[in-house]
DNA sequence: CTAGGGTTAG
């Protein structure tokens, strides 16, 4: 039938528009009414569904449908399936990735290339790069050939799990085979490389994108304008922000949040609310992390009602707080002298299932320690299982600020032997306390260990 | 309809 077929067409780029859109109950009142005009829905349609409900619902609801469309006589493919296992993935739901992925062939669905990216990006996610590799090895085993999305999953998975010289290997290996690089590959390597805190060979990938033709997108731009940020060279992020403006790339809210958060971290707050202002007129609505972005922003000011009213705010446009929220908020709560409500709030945030953020934890620990509760945030210190360097740095400072250099000492000991990066300064506040309140021949011992720590954990 | 950029702590 080739108006019905025109039609269901027609059908689905609405229902596409209005889940892009996170509307997905608009795009259910579509579906019902074009059945009522006897449009029927095809695969694609409910394929549609299923992925707007892994993204922006859960699985369960999208499993609802994988029901629906087969009460409907429709059978899923493949695409429904690669779409499930991603939402798993992006649930960090190892066990569900892999049971859809058993069900998926037990239907006589045969995974394609993209169903075993998928995997291997899920691998990767997990902080399992053994097994993705081991996809990865699958892939080749199969008659496919890997297509760049594979190596983008690779290069980027590799990097994430702190492979990021195996990355940039293997970027080269396929240039050698005759591989021409894509966009994207770069993009995923140079933010690869920024986060792996190589600013050099990151700037040297970007520099072959320009000399290689490709037009850089809005993400090569952003990428590389936090770049910028990271080696603190604003002025040269700022030069960016203008010129991907002055090109006319599409403006979202990524740039901004990047250019907002990067004043922010250095205090250069008229800046940044300038910038606020901008991303507001621009019209568009805002997502959790651009909330997140402008809440971080009262907060640092001091201005808790206002960060408060603006999470309500985002709650009524119904984004649900995530770890970053509430982070942002007990950060604040610290820095603004509520030092109790802070840890009230991280009671809160831990009931509400939030259960390990360290990030938070520190935050608390360094407001308990500036609030004059050192023993207090020793105590939750010693109680808890989660500590990184963070942790340590916040203490063995604090410590040396009460001038209780023998406890920080201790202290900066247990943070090297367990391998944690701990800043050179505060490593010299604790031996410089020693030495000065008559304690040299300590400083002289925690000299030697620290020199042995460096060399043992390379640190 | 299915990968890549932005938000939190010294």
């Amino acid at each position: 039938m080739r108006f019905g077929g025109f039609s269901t067409r027609l059908l689905n780029i609405c229902i596409a528009s209005y889940c892009r859109a996170r509307n997905i109950e608009q795009a259910e009142v579509i579906l019902i009414d074009g059945i009522r005009l006897g449009v029927l829905p095809d695969v694609v349609t409910y394929n549609t569904l299923v992925d707007a409900y892994c993204k922006f619902v859960d699985l369960d609801a999208a499993y609802l449908i994988l029901g629906r469309m087969m009460e409907a006589g429709i059978s899923p493919d493949v695409v429904t399936y690669n779409s499930l296992i991603a939402g798993a993935s992006r649930r960090c739901l190892l066990l569900r990735t892999l049971d859809l992925f058993d069900e998926m062939c037990v239907r006589g669905i045969a995974p394609d290339l993209w169903s075993y990216n998928t995997l291997m990006h899920s691998f990767f996610k997990l902080g399992k790069p053994e097994e993705a590799n081991r996809v990865f090895q699958d892939i080749w085993s199969k008659d496919w050939l890997p297509c760049s999305d594979t190596y983008n999953i690779m290069i980027n998975g590799l990097c994430k799990n702190g492979y990021s010289e195996n990355a940039l290997r293997l970027f080269r290996t396929l240039q050698r085979r005759g591989f021409t690089p894509e966009v994207v590959t770069y993009n995923v390597l140079i933010n690869g490389l920024c986060k792996a805190e190589r600013l050099g060979a990151a700037r040297k990938i970007l520099q072959e994108l320009w000399l290689s033709g490709c037009q850089p997108n809005a993400y090569s731009y952003t990428t590389f304008m936090k770049c910028c940020f990271k080696s603190r060279k604003f002025n040269r992020g700022l030069e960016i922000f203008s010129e991907m403006k002055g090109k006319g790339y599409t403006f979202d809210s990524f740039a901004y949040c990047t250019v907002i958060a990067a004043f922010v971290k250095i205090g250069r707050m008229e800046e940044a609310c300038d910038f606020m202002g901008q991303m507001m007129d621009t019209g568009h609505s805002f997502d959790i992390v651009s909330y997140n972005t402008l809440i971080n922003l009262y907060c640092r000011q001091g201005k808790m009602e206002a960060a408060f009213q603006l999470l309500d705010e985002m709650e009524k446009e119904g984004w649900g707080c995530d770890v970053y929220t509430h982070t942002i908020l007990i950060n604040g709560l610290c820095k603004s002298g509520n030092i109790e409500g802070a840890l009230s709030h991280l009671q809160y945030m831990r009931a509400m299932g939030f259960g390990s953020d360290l990030v938070a934890f520190n935050c608390v620990i360094d407001g308990l320690c500036k609030a004059g509760f050192l023993d207090h945030a020793i105590t939750m210190f010693e109680t808890s299982e989660l500590k990184d360097a963070y942790t340590y740095t916040s203490l063995v400072h604090n410590l040396c600020k009460a001038r209780r250099f023998r406890n920080a000492s201790k202290l900066l000991l247990s943070c090297l032997r367990n391998g944690f990066k701990i800043p050179r300064s505060t490593q010299r506040a604790v031996l410089d306390g020693l030495r000065e309140s008559g304690f040299s021949s300590e400083a002289r011992k925690l000299q030697t260990k620290i020199y042995m720590a460096r060399l043992l954990h390379s640190i």
